[in-house]
DNA sequence: AGCCAGGTAATCC
DNA sequence: GGATTACATGGC
């Protein structure tokens, strides 16, 4: 499949002001996100794609203390309004003007986050999705493996979103709400494989065509989103924790619950509400945040997917294009 | 073969 | 209320 063509269109310094540390690295890359095609990372360079508005836009990231430098490209109109909104969303996904300062502070006085702090220290919590895009991805964590989540993100993207190269970099783009709505809920269960996440999706791509991330400003995120047919306390926790960045709210499943466990407990496992009451007590104010690092740290040597070498972009071009390209 | 995965809704008592 | 169960699918 032959990807769209993006230009070099703009080029945005995103000042970093927030007090504390800043690592770049892994503000940008996470070791636990596993790989869809809509980012890819070397130890110097990022790439990643958004939607702004209904333009694809392709972004091309680096750091020059203190800048984030944003080399961004597209193929259709792009005004001023799409360049206030794009530097708004960089700046807000990796936490440009968040403070890393009192975290650090408190995380020094717990010898269970050591490690990870030395590991870790500036980072900050990552989200380029929009409030649509992660309301999907938690739906396609809920109840199944990594492995099958990676086949129905990549599937969903591949027939409903766009592939697009700019940079040197070919990558997938996601799909909008209204562009998803029009998919017939045959489709995403025979071609997609999504089992009975089908019947669900519909309800997502409706609502957020409905409720634009303006609209639902002022509400309380986590009751209205478990409006949603198919969101639970799950699902909501983990849209409302992406969209106010809150530092003190985590969403549990039973990944993070285990990876807590032994941090912080000793054990294989635990109740959630112990996990969580400890969590609060160690952190207070910041346990989202001290639940990221952990995680964090669990894949720092051994990532989900690891950073690219340089030479390894051609390969991972040919990849995403298929055979015959 | 059967069990389980980074849950949810429906249906019990 | 809290406990129990079906729901799709694929990997081990």
């Amino acid at each position: 499949m032959t990807p769209r063509h993006l230009d070099h269109t703009d080029t945005l310094h995103l000042p970093v002001t927030g007090d504390g540390p800043f690592d770049f690295r892994h503000t940008v890359w996470k070791p636990s996100h596993y790989a869809a095609g809509l980012e890819a990372h070397t130890p110097e360079q990022s790439w990643r794609t958004f939607r702004v508005a209904d333009l694809v836009v392709g972004v091309r990231l680096s750091y020059d203390e203190p800048t984030v430098i944003a080399d961004v490209y597209t193929d259709g109109d792009y005004k001023p309004v799409h360049r206030e909104q794009l530097s708004a969303r960089l700046t807000a996904s990796y936490g440009l003007r968040e403070n890393t300062a009192a975290f650090t502070a408190l995380a020094e006085q717990v010898p269970e986050m050591h490690e990870p702090l030395a590991a870790l220290a500036g980072m900050r919590q990552s989200c380029p999705e929009d409030h649509f895009e992660i309301a999907v991805i938690a739906l396609l964590l809920q109840n199944t493996t990594i492995s099958r989540t990676t086949a129905m993100t990549r599937n969903l993207l591949t027939n409903h979103g766009q592939l697009v190269r700019f940079a040197g970099i070919t990558l997938r783009a996601w799909f909008t709400p209204a562009e998803l709505a029009k998919v017939p809920e045959a489709t995403f269960k025979e071609q997609d494989r999504l089992g009975y996440r089908a019947k669900t999706l519909p309800h997502f791509a409706r609502f957020f065509a409905d409720h634009t991330t303006d609209d639902l400003a002022g509400e309380n995120l986590t009751e209205k989103f478990q409006e949603i047919k198919g969101v639970g306390p799950y699902t909501a926790a983990v849209m409302a924790s992406h969209a106010s960045r809150d530092p003190a709210i985590f969403g549990i499943d039973v990944w993070n619950r285990k990876i807590l466990a032994r941090r912080i407990l000793g054990t294989e496992d635990a109740n959630p509400t112990v996990i969580i009451d400890r969590m609060n007590q160690l952190f207070p104010g910041h346990a989202g945040t001290a639940a990221l690092y952990f995680v964090e740290h669990e894949y720092v040597d051994a990532p989900v997917a690891p950073l690219l070498d340089p030479t390894a972009i051609s390969a991972w071009n040919e990849a995403l294009e298929g055979p015959g390209s």
